[in-house]
DNA sequence: CAGTGAAATGTAATATTATAACAATGCTTC
DNA sequence: GAAGCATTGTTATAATATTACATTTCACTG
């Protein structure tokens, strides 16, 4: 099910990168990253793409577990900042940034279906600033603009 | 279950004048807000608060319809713009303002459970600006704040 | 290093949200 | 009033998520 991702990304160190990165993390916090989170990790960020909860439960065979084992574990991981979950597909997606706070902004590419976290200043900027003329006192956000990706569009393709 | 709106907020005028912009814009397209996408429109605008399809579902007692009933008229009224989704809570608030062009961008409060629609020209430039730079073509956004409300907050309450 | 309490995992059952497939009805146009 | 399409009705089931409780593992203490 994995198929191209740009030939520009090396994915296989993105990755493992990335789960270095959760490990250190996780040993600084005095949490435990264990098998089976790391291994639910490890599922995610193998796709760039968001994976639903029992799109995980089937990487995750034979050991075939119940759903509260994978829930749980994606629960850990959102808490830590390992994972992100895209509301709008119900689904999760890798962090491969996790040292460096940040929102959880998506641009959401319907043909690819991958997953791009984006990190912009304005944005931030304006989501505050709308936040606060309102008197509103933020806990939580979810942004997820979804369209065609630069890769899919026929200008670049 | 309804529980207190400001005062400041008239609520009973704002969905019946909601409803009729709803009705107009409906004859204007020539599409059919028939009885039963009225009544669920009706239901939908009844709480600021937004509603799951199976609490729609509920409301529409003693007919007693089957989910299907209530997607089908709950994706006719969002086609239209006149209900929107708020994905991070898979529910539905009615639009308020259906007739002007906008995005659908919301406060949600974890306290009072209110949806606030914000219609913010900075934030709608940095997610344009955002998408944009990305070479991103947008087909839908959802942006949701959950936080508390300044009804709720200390300092207002 | 055994005992204890807390954290994590395992398991069963079920709740919640959503859709597929097809039948029946109603509306529109000729 | 018959054809064709939109809408509604019905049954069944898929997909997502949680509750409750049992068991195991881990970390600490004595």
């Amino acid at each position: 099910m994995k198929n191209a991702l740009p030939r520009t990304h090396d994915h296989q160190s993105c990755r493992s990168s990335a789960l270095e990165a959760a490990e250190a993390l996780a040993a600084s916090r005095g949490v435990r990253l264990t098998p089976l989170r790391h291994r639910v990790l490890e599922i995610v960020l193998e796709s760039h793409r968001p994976m639903g909860a029992y799109d995980v439960l089937k990487e995750l065979s034979p050991e075939r577990p119940q759903p509260p084992i994978v829930y749980r574990a994606l629960d850990f991981l959102l808490a830590q900042g390992f994972v992100h979950r895209i509301d709008s597909l119900n689904a999760y997606v890798g962090c491969f940034s996790p040292a460096r706070p940040h929102r959880s902004h998506f641009l959401l590419c319907t043909r690819c279906g991958r997953a791009a976290e984006i990190d912009d200043d304005p944005l931030v900027t304006a989501l505050d600033d709308a936040a606060r003329s309102a008197g509103f006192a933020v806990q939580r956000e979810t942004v997820e603009i979804s369209g065609i990706c630069s890769e899919c569009r026929p200008s670049s393709n």
